[in-house]
Parts: C-alpha cells; sequence; structure tokens
RNA sequence: GCCGCAGUGGUGGAAUCGGUAGACACGAAGGACUUAAAAUCCUUUGGCCAGUGAUGGCUGUGCGGGUUCAAGUCCCGCCUGCGGUACCA
C-alpha cells in the first residue's frame, strides 16, 4: 500500500484528538516534566515555516519524554495584546479583538497539522479577562509591595507602613497624600515622572528593550526622550538576585553572557567632591577610584539634580541654551552625533586629595539614569573625557607609568601609578583597592556597586493591553479591592488617543471607579468623593507574557494564578524553548516576575526556567528582479541578473522584491509575474541571452528564453515576499517529512536558510520505511538486525537527551538501509523502530505501530532501551601503519584494563602479521580505545 | 569599540571524550527500465597523481605557529562572517 501521508496524518489526529491522548493530568505517581515553547504573538501574516522550529523541538522532546515514562505538561497560548493589531484596527476600525480571534483560530489550525501533542485544554489567551485578572492582581501586588534591602526580598507593604509609625516621628504629622507619596518611592510598581522613551508614531512609551539604536523595535519609527509621569516596576531592586540566579540556571552562555551585560554590574566607589564656595558636597561614581589625582575637571549629566546648584549667574544663558539643545534632540539623533558638546557651569570642584580646584561643566556624554549622573573626569585613562579634555582644552595628567597620551587616553587597567601620592608605584587594581580603603576611612566616599539594569517602564498609552486596576482620588494611585478583578477592557468608540491628548482609553464612557459599590461606572458621576477617574493607560506586551507559564499548570483555577497543589506538582519549567530575541526583555521580565511571587510566597521555585534552549531562526531566501531606471527608463523594463554587471546596465538597475512561489531555481515564471500585480501587467524583459521581447516576434515568451532572478537570504517576512507558509508543505510532502525536514536542516541553535533541495529526500525516507511495514513477520530476530536495531536505539536516544536532533534522522535512514538489506520485516525489529520514531515522525509511527498488530496508541509505548550486547564487539579495527608505528582502534568498554588491551593487540592476526616475529619497543594503551605499537 | 558564536566538498551538514575527516541527504554525471516522460533502481562523486583494473600514493577542515604517538577538535597569534550591545564613568 502506497503512503499516503494526508489519510494517516488526518485519521490519527482525530484518533488523538476523541481519545484525549495528550490530556495532560495534575495528579499522577508519574514523575514530572514541563516542556514549553515561547507562545506566539498571532500575527496577519500566520505561520510561516520558521515558526514550528523550535515547536517541533519540542514535541520531540515532549513526545520522548512521554514514552520514557514521565507525566509531561506541553502546553500551548497566544500572547495576544499588542501593536500590530491595534494598529490595524486603527487603519480599518476594526475591534482588535476581532482579527487578534481570528489570527488565533488561523494559528490553530496550522498547529494542529503539524501534529504537535499540546493539551490544548490548557489554552491560555493573554487578552482573555479570565486570564488578565492574575495579569492584573500581581501588578496590584506589587503596588501593594516594596522591597525590603535588608531581607532581599519583596514585602507587603503594610510592613513598611509600621516600620514608618514607629521609626519616623514625621509620619504621623503627615497628610495622607503625603505619606501616599511617600510609599510610592518604595512600592515595587510605582508611578513617577520619569524620562521614557516616546515615539511619536506609534503614540505611546516603549521599554528600554523595545528601543534599538533610537528606533523602535517595532515598526523601526524615531524615539525621543520625554518626561513623564508612568507607571514602572522595580526590576532594579533585584538586579543582584537576576544576576547571582544566573549561576543556578542551565541556559546556553551566550544568552546568561547577554543577561549578565545588561544587568551590568559594575563595582566601584562613590566619592564627595565639595563645590567651591558651598557647603553641601554632591557625589560621583566610578570604578577607578585610582585616578582620583588625575582628575581635570568635572561633568554633569544636563538632567542631574546637581546643574541647578553649580551654574552661576553669568553662565545661566548659556546653560540654559544648551540644555535646550539637548532636550530637543531625539536619542537617535544624539546616538548618531557623536561630536563633543557641552558648556562650563561657572563653578569650581575641589579635588578632595589634591585640593585643587577643578571646573564642573554640562555634558550629555554624561547619562542621568547611571550611578549618580555626574562624573569625575581623568581625560588620561578615559576616551571620552580624552576626547572632552582636548575640545575644551583641558589638562590631560598621566598617572600610569609609560602611558602615551599624547594621541589618545590610556583605558587599561593595567601598570605602575605615577603622579599620585600615596599610589606611586602600586600597580593599578592594588591602587584601587587602597585608594577605597582611604576614601571610607576619611569618610570622602564608600564602596558601591552600580547596575546598568533600569527599572522597566509599565505604561503604555495604547488601547490593546490590559487595563489597570488603579483608580485616582486626590491625584494619588489606588488599587480597586482584590475581589474586584479583572477590571475588564472597556470598549471605546476610537482607538486613536482622544483629541485632548489622552490615551485611547479617553474615549471609554463606562471608566469610573465607584469605592461606595466597587464597581465600574460611567465617567459622567465622577465627583471625587466616592466615585474616581480610573487609569487610562495599559500595560504593556510583556505584562501578560510574564507569568504564562504559571497559569498553563492550573488553567482553570479562578481563585489563584496558579494552585499551591499544582505549583508544587509542576515547580517550574523544566525544558523552555524560544529564539534569543527576549534575551533582555521577556527573559529578564518573567524572571523578574516570579522573583517577586516567589518572596510573596505564591510559587516555590525562584528560578521560572531550569534548562533553556534557543532556536535559530529561519530564514527566508528572497528573490529580485531588477527594474531598469538608466536612459529613457519607462519603469517595466526587467533586467536579467546575468546581465546587471554589465556596463550597459551597470548601476542602472533597482532590484525589486519578487514572490518566491512564482520563482523555481531562480527563474522567473514570466506569466505568473505579469499577473502576480498590476504594476508588472505589461513587464518587459532582457532575458539571459541578452535578447529583449522586441527581439523575439512571438506573442508571451518563447519557452528557451529565460529570465534570472537575483537573491539574497534574509528574514522571511511578507514585505520581503519570501513567505513560506507550513501549510504547503504539508500539502505536499505531510507534517512528518515537515518536522524531519526541519530537524535535519540543521541544529536547532543555528539560523539557516529555509531551502527545500533534501526535503524530497526526507520524503522518500518516509516512503520506503512505510513500505517495509507491508506485512510485519514474527520470528526471532537475527543478531545482525539487533545490531542494527540497538544501534539507532542508543543513538537515537543520546541524540534527543543532548537536543541534537539534526543527527538522528541521518541514524534512521542508515537502520532503513541496513535493515533492508537484510530484508528484515520482523515485527519485533520493526515495533521498536516505530517506538523511537515516534517523538520525530508520529503519525507515520502510530500507523506503523498498529501495523506491527498494536491496538493501543504509541505515546503509551515504552522506550526501549538499548542493549551493550547486541553492539559488543571487541576485535581489533582498523589496523594502519603510520610513520612505521601501527595505530589499532577498539570497540570495547572503556574500563578495559590496559594489560587486556595489549593481550588483545598482541594476538591480533594483523599484530601479528606487521610484526613478523619482531618484539615492539614500545605500545601505547589510551584505556580500552586506541593503541600505537612503535617498532 | 566591547561581548558571544561560527568558518569542513558544488550545497545543507556529520565526526558526541583528542583517535579511519567528509556519515546522511541534496545536486551533478553515467547507466537500467520505458515508445516517451515521470517515478523507481544501480554506479561514480573533496582535490591531485599513478594504474586497464581491484587498488595505491600524496594532499586536504579560514590563515600562521605550538602541544601530542595522534588535532576539524586543545593552546597562542591573526583573517573573515553572523548575532548582541554601546557614551554605563
Amino acid at each position: 500500500m502506497e503512503y499516503n501521508f494526508s489519510e494517516i496524518e488526518k485519521k490519527w489526529q482525530k484518533a488523538w484528538e476523541e481519545n484525549g491522548v495528550y490530556t495532560v493530568s495534575n495528579e499522577s505517581d508519574k514523575p514530572h516534566y514541563y516542556v514549553l515553547d515561547m507562545f506566539p504573538y498571532p500575527s496577519g501574516a500566520g505561520l510561516h515555516v520558521g515558526h514550528p522550529l523550535g515547536y517541533i523541538a519540542s514535541d520531540i522532546y515532549s513526545r520522548y519524554k512521554r514514552l520514557k515514562g514521565f507525566n509531561v505538561l506541553h502546553p500551548m497560548g497566544f500572547d495576544s495584546y499588542g501593536l500590530p493589531a491595534e494598529q490595524y484596527a486603527i487603519q480599518t476600525g476594526q475591534h482588535p479583538e476581532k482579527t487578534t480571534f481570528a489570527n488565533i483560530d488561523r494559528y490553530i489550525e496550522q498547529l494542529k497539522k503539524i501534529g504537535f501533542c499540546y493539551d490544548w485544554n490548557r489554552q491560555v489567551r493573554t487578552c482573555d479577562p479570565a486570564f488578565y485578572k492574575w495579569t492584573q492582581w500581581a501588578f496590584r501586588l506589587m503596588f501593594n509591595s516594596y522591597y525590603d534591602t535588608a531581607k532581599q526580598k519583596a514585602r507587603p507593604i503594610e510592613e513598611l507602613v509600621r516600620k514608618f509609625e514607629e521609626n519616623d516621628p514625621n509620619w504621623a504629622k503627615m497628610s495622607e497624600k503625603e505619606r501616599q507619596e511617600k510609599l510610592m518611592q518604595y512600592r515595587i510598581a510605582y508611578l513617577s515622572d520619569t524620562k521614557v522613551n516616546w515615539c511619536p508614531k506609534l503614540g505611546t512609551v516603549l521599554a528600554n528593550d523595545e528601543v534599538s539604536e533610537g528606533l523602535s523595535v517595532r515598526g523601526g519609527y524615531p524615539v525621543e526622550q520625554r518626561v513623564m509621569r508612568q507607571w514602572s516596576l522595580r526590576v532594579s531592586a533585584y538586579a543582584g538576585r537576576l544576576l547571582e540566579g544566573l549561576d543556578r540556571i542551565d541556559w546556553t552562555e551566550s544568552l546568561k553572557e547577554t543577561q549578565r551585560n545588561w544587568i551590568g554590574r559594575s563595582e566601584g566607589a562613590e566619592m564627595q567632591f565639595n563645590i567651591k564656595g558651598q557647603d553641601a558636597p554632591f557625589t560621583i561614581f566610578t570604578t577607578r577610584a585610582d585616578t582620583v589625582f588625575g582628575v581635570t575637571f568635572m561633568v554633569l549629566a544636563p538632567e542631574s539634580e546637581y546643574v541647578a546648584r553649580v551654574v552661576t549667574d553669568e553662565k545661566r544663558a548659556e546653560v540654559e541654551e544648551y540644555l535646550n539643545r539637548c532636550k530637543h534632540r531625539t536619542e537617535r539623533e544624539r546616538i548618531a552625533d557623536r561630536r563633543v558638546t557641552g558648556v562650563f557651569t561657572g563653578s569650581y570642584a575641589i579635588n578632595p586629595l589634591t585640593q585643587a580646584e577643578i571646573p564642573i561643566y554640562i555634558s550629555d556624554y554624561v547619562l542621568a539614569g547611571y550611578g549618580t549622573g555626574a562624573i569625575m573626569a581623568v581625560p588620561a585613562h578615559d576616551s571620552r573625557d580624552y576626547a572632552f579634555a582636548k575640545h575644551f582644552n583641558l589638562p590631560i595628567v598621566p598617572l600610569i607609568e609609560g602611558a602615551d597620551v599624547s594621541e589618545s587616553s590610556f583605558d587599561a587597567k593595567e601598570g605602575k601609578m605615577i603622579n599620585s601620592g600615596f599610589l606611586n608605584g602600586l600597580e593599578v587594581k592594588e591602587a584601587i583597592a587602597k585608594m577605597k580603603e582611604y576614601i571610607t576611612n576619611t569618610g570622602i566616599g564608600r564602596v558601591k556597586v552600580n547596575y546598568r539594569l533600569r527599572d522597566a517602564i509599565f505604561s503604555r498609552q495604547r488601547y490593546w493591553g490590559e487595563p489597570f486596576p488603579i483608580y485616582y482620588k486626590d491625584g494619588m494611585p489606588y488599587a480597586v479591592p482584590e475581589e474586584c478583578l479583572p477590571i475588564e477592557l472597556p470598549e471605546v468608540s476610537d482607538f486613536k488617543p482622544t483629541e485632548d491628548g489622552q490615551p485611547p482609553l479617553g474615549h471609554a464612557e463606562m471608566w469610573a471607579w465607584d469605592t461606595a459599590n466597587n464597581k465600574i461606572v460611567s465617567k459622567k458621576e465622577i465627583d471625587n468623593k466616592t466615585v474616581f477617574p480610573l487609569e487610562l493607560c495599559t500595560m504593556p506586551g510583556f505584562a501578560g507574557s510574564s507569568a504564562y507559564y504559571l497559569r498553563y499548570m492550573d488553567n482553570k483555577n479562578d481563585n489563584a494564578l496558579v494552585g499551591k497543589a499544582a505549583n508544587e506538582y509542576w515547580r517550574q519549567v523544566n525544558l523552555y524553548i524560544g529564539g534569543t530575541e527576549h534575551a533582555t526583555g521577556h527573559l529578564i521580565y518573567s524572571r523578574f516576575w516570579n522573583k517577586f511571587l516567589y518572596d510573596m510566597g505564591y510559587v516555590c521555585e525562584d528560578e521560572p526556567f531550569k534548562k533553556l534552549i534557543n532556536q535559530g531562526m529561519i530564514q527566508g531566501r528572497s528573490n529580485f528582479v531588477y527594474r531598469y531606471t538608466g536612459e529613457g527608463a519607462t519603469g517595466n523594463l526587467y533586467v536579467s541578473y546575468n546581465l546587471i554587471d554589465n556596463e550597459e546596465y551597470k548601476g542602472k538597475v533597482q532590484p525589486i522584491h519578487v514572490n518566491v512561489n512564482i520563482v523555481k531555481n531562480d527563474v522567473l515564471d514570466i506569466q505568473a509575474f505579469r499577473n502576480w500585480m498590476p504594476e508588472f501587467k505589461d513587464a518587459q524583459f532582457v532575458y539571459s541571452d541578452g535578447t529583449t521581447d522586441e527581439d523575439n516576434p512571438y506573442i508571451g515568451t518563447p519557452a528557451e528564453k529565460q529570465y534570472i532572478c537575483g537573491w539574497a537570504i534574509e528574514k522571511m517576512s511578507k514585505s520581503m515576499f519570501n513567505v513560506i507558509n507550513p501549510d504547503d508543505v504539508v500539502a505536499q510532502y505531510g507534517a512528518d517529512t515537515l518536522r524531519l525536514y526541519e530537524m535535519f536542516l540543521g541544529p536547532l541553535e543555528m539560523s539557516k536558510p529555509w531551502d527545500t533541495n533534501g526535503i524530497d529526500g526526507v520524503h522518500r525516507f518516509l516512503r520506503k520505511l512505510w513500505n517495509m511495514y507491508e506485512e510485519p513477520s514474527d520470528g526471532e530476530a537475527t543478531a545482525e538486525e539487533l545490531r542494527s536495531l540497538h544501534k539507532l536505539i542508543k543513538k537515537v536516544t543520546w541524540d534527543i537527551e543532548n537536543f541534537s536532533f539534526n543527527t538522528s534522522i541521518p541514524a534512521f535512514m542508515i537502520a532503513l538501509n541496513e535493515l533492508s538489506a537484510l530484508r528484515c520485516n520482523k515485527r519485533a525489529v520493526l515495533e521498536k523502530v516505530a517506538i523511537v520514531l515516534a517523538p520525530y515522525a508520529p503519525h507515520i509511527a502510530e500507523a506503523m505501530w498498529h501495523r506491527c498488530g498494536h491496538t493501543t496508541f504509541v505515546v503509551d509505548a515504552e522506550w526501549p532501551a538499548w542493549e551493550e550486547k547486541y553492539l559488543e564487539d571487541n576485535s581489533v579495527k582498523y589496523p594502519v601503519q603510520v610513520n612505521g608505528k601501527m595505530r589499532f582502534t577498539f570497540e570495547c568498554p572503556k574500563d578495559t584494563p590496559k594489560e587486556e588491551v595489549e593481550k588483545l593487540v598482541l594476538a591480533h592476526e594483523d599484530t601479528a602479521k606487521y610484526l613478523a616475529g619482531n618484539t615492539p619497543k614500545k605500545i601505547i594503551v589510551v584505556p580500552g580505545r586506541i593503541v600505537n605499537i612503535v617498532m
């Protein structure tokens, strides 16, 4: 019988679903294992072949663990709040919920076709009120908590209130508003005026990880700095723990390194500098305490609070002009334009060691958000200070012996100190330690650890996100009671900001909180006595994705994010698979969120993801046509790729993306191209042989004429017309072929272009394998058959446990070749092959399993153990003579004693032949493996 | 600039602990079957050299050194590509 993949796949997908084969229970005697994929954002474009790569890998691992006897939690859900749906809503007027749900349906349909073993009963959607209830709940909890720096953990805000009541004499005298303001400085979710990344085009604020090189990650629009009153999460309080936790989790070194850099721990010192003529000093942060003797000026960030104190009257106008200029520069301009700018404040600081008077400047190369927003400048040993000093003609004093600072600064932390008083002669590292000791003892400063990690800005001026469970009374925020959650996203008449610049929720009519009745009422009823306005911002994308893995454990629970029993059973994600693009976003926020819940006693593990594997991206292979733009161009002449470097066309063509589905082996389907879009209807071509349509008096295109397209490897995206839809691959080859092929493409972590060359080979393999199951026979397997089988089991087991899925496929192919050479159709062998194939190609494996006479599902089978005895072969192999030495390879157990190996070697017939009666000079034995005999 | 990762045939890639480099697949070439095509099957396939041939020799994992009986793998110095990050004091 033919390998009818579509029939097989439909049949078994239906059977699995009807029998609830993949439904997972929280109660089991089996050991638990939790395999998680990063849930997708359901975009309008649907899945492309790149998305399932990680899902296939996690599915293989899940199925393997199940066969190994584990109770495996393997869920899927949707990160369904976000900007694209909202942008689409603004353009079309369609409610984002409608498009989002349609997209989710499409995603589910596509995912189901690939045969994943998800327990769909556990599906979560971040835009579902039953889900975001718990996002709001967590936010509310953060609002009502503070970070106790002594205990190094989050605690309820009541504890802080009690402390103030007991220890702070002012507390009793404060008004309610003053108390709230004071508490706000401690809350883990807090409101403050912050300098934010404002994206005018998107009309919203963005978090640091949502901005790259001054442009928004989504959309690529310019971002500028603006001070706004915003919600933030005190992620920075967890910086030390987020860093330390990395040592306890099994992630790739590169990803951990990325997080370490993002957290950016730096050990240094804070030092106080007096201002000439003033009493109060100001504080700077430095990692180079050893260089104080070379400080020749000071620099403040333009936003620094010290600025107001140090500007002299005669410099005021100049300074203000400079501050103004800084304010109006966008982040992108600031990054692009690295020219030295700055202004003298008119004041001088006193160097605490040399007592020298040094000028205080303002410059935007000093950042307000890091350290204290003020630095001591040591031009000889810091390249930025150096550039500044050169520009303003400030003195440069070298502090390290032999350092040449005539052309550039000497930034390395090595060498012997000079010009440095009591530090002279010390190595830099010693000098840093000694200076730290000195400043601590004299009280000039203290040792300080700084982190680069900032608090996460949590407000978005958008519609399609979780509403805050917050109302405002007397200008101060209050949380709605826990039992009133969720606060559901209201309907609005318009998804754009309001005319007076309020976020879209400003359009919502039913958007006020009645504290007397604890319910949402109309805005018209706001009286600021019992009815108050609700927060108009919504939460950012990472809010919903920060704890979704906990919800899967217990997604039907109405009383808790995750029940205690469920959480204590599953504990944490054992294996998480997803892309590296979340390294500094989701994967930081989730860890923070989880640690917070851990502190508050709601979860039992402080790290959410025990092991994490990054899958690479599957890139697209784009094709191009080249529009002629030279002299006399009509705009519809296209030059074949092989000609574009010719004199005639060089520099006169413009590459245009062309749909890869109308290009085969880089040859354009001319008719399909003309039909593709109206603008190409009358396209004319210069063919690969240099002739044009005018040279060819045919109607249409002669068959032998070819138009060759150029190509490039790019991101797979709709706009590049290089998207390959998995549905098409499934229809043509089947899900099992797609699964095997995606794994066969190369190592999981590597990025690679999608390339259909080779998919036929994988498909052929399945077809041949299928034929072997025509009529399985009884009877005992021969030694050779068992050797093949056990080699396969050993290999596949090793591969899956080491996430080396790509190397299993050749193992299957080799086993097939060997077994078909032996004409093996023994049930005893074939049924085991079906089991080890099941994780990779579950549909065909299920069918094969049933052909072997089984009536259960293959997922209930037991993973076969390989047995060494079938593989053992102690004979000497591959004798090779190299430079008078003989080399042997043994396949025998590692722990074979040295003498045993020597005996085996000398007894071997090949050895005897080579030795020809002579005694060897030396026998080198690496136990159990290799032998060299020197004659 | 800094950090991380990679570089192996025409192509994707394998070599898992330092032990026959190029598994497996694609592509290509030749052949069988066929009226023909498709499908299928068989043979060859890193390079160079010798041989009618089985086969043998040399060379070969980005470049230059080193360690080792033995290096794609380990060490040192470069080159190239990819990814992340950037006035973080």
